[in-house]
DNA sequence: CGCTTCTTTGAATTTCGTCAAAAGGCGTGG
DNA sequence: CCACGCCTTTTGACGAAATTCAAAGAAGCG
């Protein structure tokens, strides 16, 4: 990672947040930004945190997690260069309903609340792609919130692979590889069920020749038959 | 119910959609809707619709349910006068991603997105509105995935009663009924069991003197009991 | 090389879903 | 008003899926 680190209008282009914005709009809004570098591992912001910010992840990847009373983690999202988190929050009480953590390198832009409103403002557009983004996020959520109280964890992991394959997946000779590094606890989080089980049906799997894993780089091998498992009914 | 309807600005004042509207927002907003009077358990609309439509319920209630395509369903929420539903849809891709059918009689209004948009465009405040709850509802179901993935059959029951109670509650001599008649499937839908779970649970509850139960009508009788099942860790 | 973190595997336990059957409520029509 | 049928709820028995606990093995990192 490059050790300066500037306003730079032109990497935010891609953030989905923007979309369709200018560059002269771009440029606006990279000078309202606080620029950060994250290192893997390090938590971005807290759940429970006030005065929430609008991020954007730059480059990199970053997980956002619930823990509840009870100290259960869930996995509620990855979210990779592009894309926006944190920013329900502004709207809602202030307050970061939940963790996130840098799972690689990451570099992120943020806004105050104040400047984000003064673009949308501004921009409308900008309004109008976050409301699309959140509609996503919430009907995704509601599937998710379907196949927990429907699906068995094995085709809940299945399918939680296939989400990441489309949302972060580089196709490779070998199938479709996962870009961000994952352990089991992360997929038993993201699908909502143990480690153990999620180590369980994963070597299954790699036996199986549905995935190959290495390095915590998980690579779908077979779509088709993780597709079928997903779906088996 | 009374047979004539009529576009009525006063009675779009406690919607929450319209919340901070002046009288003469109400005004333009009334018209350009559209006013249904829908029988129980009419279909509002189905998953799968296309050209969706922003609604509210103006009195009764609706019940937000989604089919997976293996047919199993689940209750994405309860909707009660003066909330909106079927919103999202026009944000994303305009198909509704879950039934809407009305539990009891209902009045309901409903603007084509075009008119939405008019009115958002003309009273910005509409359009935060909007975002605040799709905000608060992808919060709610996030929690409600987490409650899925680690908390047990009863512990989300319980929590499921808390909300509605919260939601459409009336406060009485016995405690807070549930004004939305529920029933035992209504309950395992929405919090993620099976019928036979919730109707074991729910005696049990009864006997115990947590709730009672008459015609489809809960009450909560033991409000801080039943949170404390619903936190038992 | 040693420590920590992550992963695998096994065995026992438990929750909860599934199936079956009966009982209760409610409205309709005779 | 009663009888019938439909929908809903209750209850029991069983089984399967997944969690829990324990322990060992592998992999990464300083």
């Amino acid at each position: 990672m490059p050790t300066e680190l500037s306003a730079s209008p032109q990497s935010l282009s891609s953030a989905d947040l923007f979309a369709g914005a200018s560059a002269s709009t771009l440029k606006i809004a990279a000078a309202s930004a606080r620029w950060r570098r994250v290192p893997n591992g390090k938590r971005i912001f807290r759940q429970g945190d006030e005065d929430a910010r609008a991020h954007v992840v730059v480059a990199g990847g970053v997980r956002i997690s619930q823990t509840g009373s009870d100290g259960a983690q869930v996995v509620m999202r990855f979210i990779c260069a592009g894309e926006m988190f944190g920013t329900v929050a502004l709207f809602t009480d202030r307050k970061y309903p939940a963790d996130a953590t840098a799972i690689v390198d990451t570099i992120e832009a943020s806004w105050r609340e104040a400047d984000l409103l003064d673009l949308m403002t501004r921009f409308p557009q900008i309004a109008i792609n976050a409301i699309r983004i959140v509609g996503w996020r919430l009907q995704e959520m509601q599937n998710r919130a379907r196949e927990l109280a429907t699906r068995s964890a094995e085709q809940r992991i299945a399918q939680a692979l296939i989400r990441l394959g489309q949302q972060s997946g580089r196709s490779t000779p070998a199938g479709t590889t996962i870009l961000l590094p994952l352990r089991r606890k992360d997929i038993a989080d993201i699908s909502g069920t143990t480690l153990f089980t999620a180590s369980r049906i994963l070597t299954g799997w790699a036996r199986a020749g549905l995935v190959t894993d290495q390095r915590r780089r998980l690579t779908i091998a077979d779509h088709a038959g993780l597709q079928q498992v997903a779906e088996q009914s």
